[in-house]
DNA sequence: CATGAATGAGCATTCATTCAT
DNA sequence: CATGAATGAATGCTCATTCAT
């Protein structure tokens, strides 16, 4: 009784799942150069050899996973259709970053790691140029809606914020007072400053 | 005729410091993975042996860059005597910071790239976690001298902003605009908030 | 179709079984040190990597070839079930060391080069002093049995015997008279001293 | 104030003296390969360059070991001019070799341990064989001497029962019964047999 | 004569990748 | 599709030996 090319196909992705999966977890925890392909295979629970059926080669991998987290990254620029209000926007922004700290660490952990890794780099500068590209230009608009002096350096130094905090939070995520942190965000950046300064 | 132990301890100077900026450099650019021994010696202008004669290990090595490193990066908080007001001292911290990006970038590629390594951090992680705390105890002190409502959190945003700027340097130096973000964070935290506003 | 379980076990078994007896060949030939690692899997026509999906290191290879071995002394002392004269037990036990001398003198070869080699011999130590004081306590029950005067004394001696001539045959296989020797131990040892003088 | 040629010669044989002496010890406890040597050197209180001011290589410098050892081997079986009794000759023989166990157990080691390690063999194996010729003719001649019936044969078994015991007596000093085992060999070797017969 | 820094070939070990089944 | 045994190039590290002083 063969199956169907549907079932065929739901196979494949989900033996691709189980592999990004585990493939994220180890780079993420121990590191690219120092994660084996055998230990992958180990973690999904698959042979080595079948890893090779869904991805070139370890680079491959690599890849795949970062498409995957560049994808997500995006999405948290996304707003909803009726948010034009600048404050809102990064109310909005700084919710889904902080969510997504906490509920991806995994992908934030590789994500910092690989941003630093020039060899492993040389592959996905492009892929990364894009979405740096991006979120720098989404945050000049912020910046620049908000009339600030210097739009440009704005952006860099939020940017910092974002990646910076994405580090520190990774290397101790037990201690680190995420809460406070994003309040003092909202504060410093998704309220007019001296709201009340007309009355 | 043998050389003197003066002699002999000019040679070992001159080759551990030809072994150190190498590796900084190799390691700096190409990540410490990537690296091979036999590639730090011919960078060196040496034979792989000798890098054994003055570092126990790769990882040694790596060490001994590190501590190099933090040194520089703890002189960077120590002021001038004379000192005392809170802007003043961190506009003296901010000029150090950003000269020393500049003037170091290989060091700072290096520390941005460890930070995030799990397999090689195994080792630093009791070194740069006191210069961790250091760093931070030092910034809260400051946000505590000016008022500051929630000081932690203002430490931590603002060391991630030195992180995270190091970092974006980093990846692309030509382009960075260092000199413009630098007067924002002046602007920023170097003097008092809304000092002429009444006026 | 993959292989099933069984087919797996076979290959591994038989790989086992090549890297066993090339690396006994090669250690007992030329030495330990000696010997790297490539030319094992040469000799055994296979890869160097293939070595460590068996064993752990160069010394986990030696270790397994050890312990076949003491497992192959061992037996040496295991009598047939109706052998109770001591004089009998005797002539069993010499006819099973010059038999074994003789058929796996590379063995042997082996066995008498890390009886010496102090830096091999830490990992092999406890193996070893095991199967040696086996070996003695045979041979002192042996002499207690026929009622020698200092029958521990005797038992050193004639362990002396075992190793010196496997060392002295190991040097020079082709012209040591070892059917002579072997005639003259039992004379001497496999049967009452003066049994019929008194005739 | 030029030092004499006889000054010369006696720093010259003062440092050879004390490089032999080093490199015994230090072959005897941790084996040829693994006796780097810089730790012959530092055992010896001077500078590596220094001992191939003296010795080729470190072939050379063990091959100079051996046949300082192999002198003193030789000098065993020198009997005083009036020993004409060949059981006298061989009390002689085994006091003085009961006596280098004791005093040379160095030497001894490295004796045991180089026997067995044909690559290091190689190169002594002219010398080894030389000396082991003598000493079996000797033994032989013994045999015949007191009418043994296989005076070859008995020969090679106190060969063996030497050897054996140099071995055993190397491999645990502190615990070998050394005086009881050459009471033991006095009374089988040094005696004649069945001494009261006749009467 | 004496020193020890410097060399570089050689070794054990790892691991991404292939492939017969 | 899936398996895991097999490959072999590459890497960190050691150490006998040389040589400028």
């Amino acid at each position: 009784m063969p199956r169907t090319p549907e079932q065929f196909e739901a196979l494949r992705e989900k033996s691709q799942q189980k592999i990004l999966r585990a493939a994220l977890e180890c780079f993420a925890n121990n590191g690219f150069h120092t994660t084996s392909m055998n230990t992958i295979a180990k973690q999904a629970g698959i042979s080595v050899g079948l890893i090779y059926n869904y991805f070139e080669s370890k680079n491959a991998l690599l890849q795949a996973i970062i498409l995957d987290g560049c994808t997500q990254i995006s999405g948290m620029f996304e707003m909803p259709e009726d948010t034009t209000n600048p404050y809102e926007k990064m109310r909005v922004l700084l919710d889904a970053y902080f969510t997504s700290l906490r509920e991806n660490i995994e992908f934030w952990k590789l994500y910092s790691r690989l941003l630093v890794q020039p060899d492993v780099m040389q592959a996905l500068q492009e892929t990364l140029a894009t979405v740096f590209a991006e979120i720098f230009s989404w945050l000049e608009a912020y910046f620049q809606a908000i009339d600030a002096e210097d739009p440009q350096s704005e952006a860099k130094v939020l940017g910092a914020i974002f990646d910076g905090i994405g580090l520190h939070y990774m290397l101790d995520p037990e201690h680190y007072p995420l809460d406070a942190v994003k309040q003092l965000l909202l504060q410093k950046y998704a309220q007019p400053l001296h709201s009340g300064e007309t009355s």
